[in-house]
DNA sequence: ACATAATAGTTCAAAGATGAACAATAAACA
DNA sequence: TGTTTATTGTTCATCTTTGAACTATTATGT
């Protein structure tokens, strides 16, 4: 008998886990060599797309989106105002929120970081068949859900 | 004609990367909660997994493992060598260059910290088929490969 | 051999992220 | 209504990460 454990090394799951892993992290540290030009890093573009997408949201959601502290938004985004990317306007009915959307900067600037954003995408996932790609995306949903979850 | 681009959202494989990002931090960031009762920090296990698969490496060597500066790395052994998980020896021929390697107290923590690991990547990754998950690892190897040559 | 390049590791200042404590506001409920 | 509890956003201290500048050592090229 062995008195090790079996080694996760061994372990197809875990291998292959690492390589996501891998994967993700080269992709944005590429990701932020190439939007150094736009004067903007991964987070902030996190923080655009999301304000594209759901114009209105409170910091609240949007720090729940970007599974990162309310602090964390508290601090991002003063820099990104400052610059008018994005405007910040008090609810009217529930005083403590703040309802965040793009100004018209913002929206072309992200337009421009998403340009880049896909080309690197792509790059990535060209290797992948269409249902390849799908069956990926399924199931990194499916780990997202187990683990926000429990 | 459209005057806008496509947009990201609509093309299939810039959404399915987002879910993979966004898996990869969800993990981490639950990983981190798991390790805390070791005091231990992902950032650290990485180190203590490379030197158990790679021992003797330089620091060098662990920095472009970890996809870090090499300061990381100046900043983060001094931790681990202080709590006894680590010893750095010069080496013989070449005297700019720091071997490292795992201690035993280091090599039994790390034992701990991987039943962590391990049965939180089970947990994610149960829900695919060993087919599907060696797929994904597949491709994400593709992706690393990729993306750090060019 | 000698000058120049490259490499390994460190230092340091600046930027980012985190979580606990806090103020203002709203919700729940007696 | 009045009191307690929750929620939103901010502040602040702390820890991490980063990249540029630096030292020491080795490699390269003439």
């Amino acid at each position: 008998m062995n008195n090790k454990q079996e080694l996760p090394w061994d372990n197809p799951r875990f291998r292959n886990w690492v390589a996501v892993a891998r994967a993700c992290h080269v992709l944005e540290r590429t990701l932020a060599v190439k939007l150094a030009p736009l004067d903007l890093k991964p987070a902030q573009l996190d923080v655009l797309m999301n304000l594209y997408r759901h114009p209105g949201m409170s910091q609240h959601d949007l720090a729940r989106k970007l599974l990162v502290g309310r602090s964390n938004i508290t601090m991002l985004l003063p820099q990104l105002e400052a610059r008018g990317l994005l405007r910040r306007e008090g609810d009217e009915k529930d005083k403590r929120i703040l309802r965040l959307a793009l100004t018209e900067a913002g929206e072309a600037l992200l337009m421009q970081a998403l340009k880049v954003h896909m080309a690197l995408i792509e790059k990535a996932m060209s290797q992948s068949t269409p249902e390849q790609c799908d069956m990926i995306g399924e199931q990194m949903r499916k780990i997202y859900d187990v683990l926000n979850e429990a």
